[in-house]
DNA sequence: GTGGTTTTGACAATCATTATCAATAAGCCT
DNA sequence: AGGCTTATTGATAATGATTGTCAAAACCAC
């Protein structure tokens, strides 16, 4: 049976007060940096189980690091993330279900899923970038 | 300036022979079994390179490895994947792109990019499925 | 051919993630 | 409350992909 641990609700706790996507690593930092001695492997753990359970949302970073984030969403959806802050958005499209579900039935392919992400730097960073303020730019940095 | 070696070449050619995507790892592999004797290292900036000149295309899989793919279309489009044995379909979807430009603009985000990548199991991969074929699965089964 | 510069490749180093496995602690029973 | 069974934890080792290092080899313009 599956039991409650104070670990899992930390890690739980941890990631939804983290605002946009964060990587197991950085929310082991964050969870120790609090002042909490759960071990990297449970954090592995905790983060794999919430993304099965679909309490968490996981992606792929562009050099290939799993993320993971608590969406108020319940439902599938998609994400524009800012790819200096890591503020994000959460995106509902139909549109692009449907685009999916077509393209893989044209082309015979059953059990079809689909990976959706818009990348981009988000308007308060455009600004500080904008402006040259590299300091402030590395500051709103996510970790 | 930039120099042709036959470790290059041969990074291409090995890459146009492939049906799908493949990694650095497995690429390597290839080009051994067929004798050459280049480095692994030589595979990763080789690929690193084509990637950033646009002659072929990367992502990443689901599992954080980066495959590579010399794709004939030249435009930009995106992938319908077999998750069994890699065979590849390019999709252009201006939809797609159509939709990506304007929910970052909506959101005030600039500079951005997409992933966007369907998996699925190919209409061969699905009758040996549905056969209960799994030797003939296991044999179509990418590296 | 020669020489300056780029590229290569064996190997070490890094980084994320997973496997181990003995020690711990949840939940259940009494 | 106390004890038992077993899922869970966490320190650490192991794995696996990718990148860094740097001397030796290969290109290419001259
Ligand atoms: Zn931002
Ligand atoms: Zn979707
Ligand atoms: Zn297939
Ligand atoms: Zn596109």
């Amino acid at each position: 049976m599956k039991r409650n641990t104070w670990q899992r609700e930390a890690v739980r706790e941890a990631l939804d007060d983290t605002e946009g996507f964060i990587s197991a690593q950085a929310l082991h930092s964050t969870l120790h940096a609090s002042g909490s001695p759960i071990g990297l492997a449970t954090v592995y753990r905790a983060l794999g189980d919430l993304a099965s359970n679909g309490e968490a949302d996981s992606l792929q970073s562009p050099d290939g690091e799993a993320l993971y984030r608590a969406c108020s969403t319940t439902g599938h959806h998609h994400h524009l993330i800012c790819r200096n802050c890591g503020l994000t958005v959460e995106i509902a499209a139909d549109e692009v279900e449907a685009w999916a579900k077509a393209v893989a039935a044209e082309h015979g392919f059953t059990g079809a899923a689909h990976v959706v992400d818009v990348f981009g730097l988000c308007a308060n960073c455009t600004l500080l970038q904008a402006a040259g303020d590299t300091a402030k730019l590395a500051a709103a940095q996510k970790p």
